[in-house]
RNA sequence: GGCCUCGUGGCGCAACUGAAUAGCGCAUCUGAUUACGGCUCAGAAGGUUACAGGUUUGAAUCCUGUCGAGGUCACCA
């Protein structure tokens, strides 16, 4: 079945019939172009075992791979690698196996659950470019699990609770003369958003007209007068004021129904929320049985704390001196809660930036010690700032990118180069919009999936939608550009392969192509869509050097029938992967 | 200052578990084609993987140190 798997048990018995001694593992890995032949056992490591010159032992063993495996044609020995070449058939074989590709790569659910937290934003602002690169990430992460075989649950937890949401509340009771998103003509996010920023600008005025009466700044900070009030309504709100508790839903409700667009324009959803107005209490009780356990400590002043110091970390506090909740609590209540929700989930992935590295190195090593069998898979996706070339889409100073903005200008600049190009007139315009649609999101997309997560991003909006190189729309093209030579060849169905030979580049195309659950297991493992990203890209370009020089529509039956089945397939992966990436493919382009 | 992450041709990124001559795209250069310096095609140049040691048959990858960038070290969230 597994090609390595029966290479590896034959290598074995080679060697021990060879040599008389036991391996433990063979290493394998795919071969470089530059050489000929389709897989590499790298013969370096048996020299612990082996004693000898690399190249002998290769071509023992190569000799012995011929003569007892009849996958095996030929092979030849380039210092210590031995290259094998494999019979066509073992390509065409696969090739047949898995020609219908309904479902090539993606492994059915198996038992275990996984729940991926994404997005997660504050219920005072809309969405943004930070909040982007969280979604898309998570949202492929989530994908990409579920490709490998796990049930996943997307989740959000919002944080819809505390003084930044009292701050929008106070303007907009100062301010708003009871304004909705419906009399604004805006988006009820934007609204709320809006009023966040008049409060702070009403709050800077008043601290600077306390410092000028010669208060500190500090002092002046906090006794603004627009601070007090904001943090009464926060009192109120935690007493259950009603008329608090109205405003404070009515405006939520804004905020959410301003986000449903933006999240169905970015594409993605989620399986259950959670809110932070009723998890903010969770936590203690569990810190108190951690206590009676022993795995926290609770100082004079009665304040509890636990210690890492012997993991390399400092001690952590986890509950204040008068009995309170802090945000690791919260957290540490949350992850519990999350489990008794969904009893089948046995990990947790959180997809949250690099500045909260430090708490969630705590909070897994906490969970572990409070002995959940669940926290040894406990994982934080991290990732890294995405920065913008200077000024070009800011707004005002200070104001960050606004993602419905963001998304719009991508579908304008789609569509600037979509027409240069013009090869789509013969589109309906709302199939062109579409199309642009597909192309600007796509473009996004990849650009900030392709990279490693850890790294900080510099985003450069006209350079994402390149049609040339590692770009989302040079492979959305390559994927279009087949459609039409399946339309062009008439192709309909099933189209049985007869073949018993394979050139050079089909086989290359090949190889590519049955790497690929390969890459979603590794992408799964490594938690990274940037693997799935760049493998895509590497299907792309092989099959492009294969496509421009041969002709697709051959004379010859049988050659035609192949290279569609093949070009079927490409796309079919193509397709697949970019699913994996929450990215859409257009037919035409 | 302690801890964490990152540093790869001019720019943006790759390199799965340590392996063969470190890949790719932009940009650059040369040639072809061109009513276009813009499109397309063929080819070339460009690297001591920040630096210095070490481990290894083999290091961009692992270890130690130095330098540089960012982050983090709240009874905030």
């Amino acid at each position: 079945m597994d090609i390595e798997q029966i290479l590896s048990d034959k290598i074995e018995e080679a060697v021990a019939s060879l040599y008389s001694v036991r391996l433990q593992n063979v290493e394998f890995q795919t071969t470089r172009k530059e050489f000929e032949g389709d897989i590499t056992v790298v013969v370096f490591p048996m020299l612990k075992v082996i004693k000898g010159n690399p190249v002998k032992i290769g071509e023992s063993i190569g000799d012995y791979l011929v003569d007892h495996v009849e996958l095996v044609t030929r092979f030849n020995v380039v210092k210590g690698f031995l290259n094998l070449v494999l019979n066509d058939r073992y390509f065409l074989d696969f090739f047949n196996e898995v020609s219908n590709f309904t479902n090539f790569g993606i492994t059915s659910s198996g038992k275990d659950a996984m729940m991926v937290e994404y997005a997660s934003p504050n219920t005072n602002k809309p969405i943004h470019l930070g909040h982007m690169r969280n979604i898309f990430l998570g949202y492929s992460v989530a994908n990409i699990l579920k490709a490998a075989g796990s049930k996943v649950y997307k989740t959000q937890i919002i944080n819809d609770r505390g003084i930044h949401i009292c701050k929008s509340m106070w303007a907009w009771k100062e301010y708003g003369n009871g304004i909705t998103p419906e009399v604004a003509g805006l988006k009820g996010d934007k609204l709320v958003g809006d009023f966040y920023v008049k409060f702070n600008s009403i709050h800077k005025e008043e601290v600077n007209q306390l410092i000028s009466s010669g208060m500190s700044k500090e002092e002046a900070e906090q006794t603004a007068p627009s601070l007090l009030a904001a943090q009464e309504l926060l009192r109120k709100w935690e007493a259950g004021d009603p008329e608090t508790l109205a405003l404070w839903n009515k405006m939520n409700r804004w905020v959410y129904d301003g986000w449903d667009v933006t999240f169905d324009s970015l594409g993605v959803d989620f399986d259950k929320n959670y809110y932070e107005s009723s998890t903010y209490l969770l936590g203690k009780d569990n810190v108190l049985e951690g206590l009676k356990k022993g795995v926290f400590y609770k100082k004079k002043d009665g304040s509890v704390w636990c210690d890492l110091t012997e993991d390399g970390l400092d001690e952590k506090l986890v509950l204040r001196t008068d009995g309170t909740a802090v945000y690791i609590t919260q957290d540490i209540g949350t992850a519990i809660q999350r489990v008794e929700d969904h009893p089948d989930v046995s990990g947790l992935v959180y997809t949250v930036g690099n500045e909260q590295d430090y708490h969630f190195k705590v909070l897994f090593l906490i969970l572990k010690k409070l002995g959940y069998k669940w926290a040894k898979n406990l994982y934080h996706l991290s990732y890294g700032m995405v920065d913008l070339p200077s000024g070009k889409m800011k707004g005002r100073e200070g104001t960050v990118v606004d993602a419905d903005d963001l998304i719009e200008e991508m579908i304008d600049t789609a569509k600037t180069i979509s027409e240069d190009l013009g090869k789509i007139d013969d589109l309906s315009d709302e199939e062109r919009n579409e199309l642009y649609r597909i192309i600007g999101l796509g473009a996004l997309k990849y650009y900030i999936l392709k990279v490693d997560p850890k790294k900080r991003i510099l985003f450069n909006p006209e350079e994402s939608v390149d049609f040339q190189g590692n770009t989302g729309p040079f492979i959305q093209y390559t994927y279009a550009r087949i459609q039409s030579i399946l339309r062009k060849s008439g192709a309909t169905g099933e189209i049985p392969v007869t073949r018993f030979k394979l050139d050079e580049r089909e086989r290359e195309v090949l190889k590519v192509l049955m790497q690929f659950p390969d890459v979603v297991q590794q992408a799964a493992m490594n938690y990274s869509p940037a693997l799935i990203a760049n493998y895509t890209y590497d299907l792309v370009k092989e099959f492009n050097s294969f496509y421009q020089n041969v002709i697709i529509l051959s004379d010859n039956l049988n050659e035609r029938n192949f290279r569609v089945q093949l070009s079927t397939a490409v796309a079919k992966v193509i397709k697949t992967a970019f699913s994996l990436l929450g990215i859409q493919v257009p037919d035409r382009m």
